[in-house]
DNA sequence: TGTACATCAGTGAACGCGCGTTCACTGATGTAC
DNA sequence: TGTACATCAGTGAACGCGCGTTCACTGATGTAC
């Protein structure tokens, strides 16, 4: 939040939040919910409630729930980018940065149950209005970058994809395992099993 | 459904199902439902309407819709492992069977996708009343003890253990990224990444 | 073989709930004169 | 520097919806005499 005057609520319930604070406002509370609770508890109306604002006001930031929902989407990716991102670059290149990548999904996955689930359930969130192509799925999609470019072994083509998706599918199922309590939740399990 | 005299139904609404048989109407339209439709649209009256039957009813079976739910994970976890075991025993033994029984996970997955999410999701479902231990999850045990007995070669426990989990989540992975659309549904690369 | 009766799987109406969304509105803000 | 005004982010009441669940009930079935 930038520069918002918490007191002016005491006084007037109106123009509480200066210009476009309390999309991000609702945004942030948004993606605490879903740090939190599971994704089909996830309210419009509770959301609102929580920034102290009618259900009704969420209408004048985004045009229906659905539009919340891809919002918590492309900043749950550009978030899990940059963890991984910073792995990356703090374990340096090669293997172990690539290592690095595979564990910082995993624990991205642990610290945002629902937000991560909520990004792999919804459908792609292609472009609609925004221009910003890339980012948007970009926690997916620098581990696939990294998957492609570390898979060069192979033979084939046909191989080399086998292998990236045998990558993915390691990471990913580890943290869907322990997203639902299937295998304990222990970070050194994670160092070893990545 | 054994021996429900369906032109019952025209003359008289009720006793239209012998004993028990509306409870496996129940089970059967709501595993159905699993198959073709997200779970967060299964619905306790939707079941009860597509089996012509009023909401009420379905409460002279199945003391809540959470009991029901239940019901339907445990059918599910049947089905899931005689699924693997009739394809473990095809493959015969050994390595073979092994990865057949992976491939049978993924495939149950692919044929069942709300029913396999559910499954996952649930809380394992202790025996609150029932029995039948074991058998509750027996998808996934049958797929862990197969895990387990083939991660041998390690060299301590905790080895042994790391290499258990990563076959299950190599699998478990897979399963998922074709389930919410991010890997390609094909058969000839769950061949190829098992 | 016929009759009285207990059982219990069904019924439909009604409950309260929280949801997403719409509506007409209001009043603080910033701008133009 | 003061005043009139357009803008538009907020308001609260209301909508219809489908849900899970409860209630008092009914009537076909099978059993005991």
């Amino acid at each position: 939040m930038t520069n918002n005057d918490n007191s002016v609520n005491i006084k007037s319930r109106k123009r509480a939040y200066h210009h476009g604070d309390l999309r991000a406002e609702l945004v942030r509370i948004g993606l605490d919910h879903l740090a939190r609770r599971p994704v089909e508890a996830l309210s419009l109306r509770e959301i609102a409630r929580e920034a102290g604002v009618s259900a009704t006001a969420v209408y004048r930031h985004f045009p229906d729930k659905q539009a919340l929902i891809s919002a918590l989407c492309r900043e749950g990716g550009e978030r899990m980018g940059a963890a991984q991102a910073a792995a990356q670059a703090a374990a340096g290149g090669g293997r172990g940065g690539f290592d690095a990548v595979g564990r910082a999904y995993v624990r991205f996955a642990l610290a945002n149950p629902s937000l991560f689930r909520l990004m792999m359930t919804s459908p792609q969130t292609g472009n609609e209005l925004d221009g910003a192509e890339g980012k948007i799925s970009s926690g997916m999609q620098l581990l696939r970058d990294n998957v492609a470019r570390f898979a060069v072994e192979g033979a084939s083509d046909a191989d080399r994809r086998v292998k990236a998706v045998q990558a993915w599918a390691l990471v990913h199922g580890l943290a869907m395992l322990m997203l639902d309590g299937q295998v304990p939740v222990d970070d050194s399990l994670i160092e070893a099993a990545i």
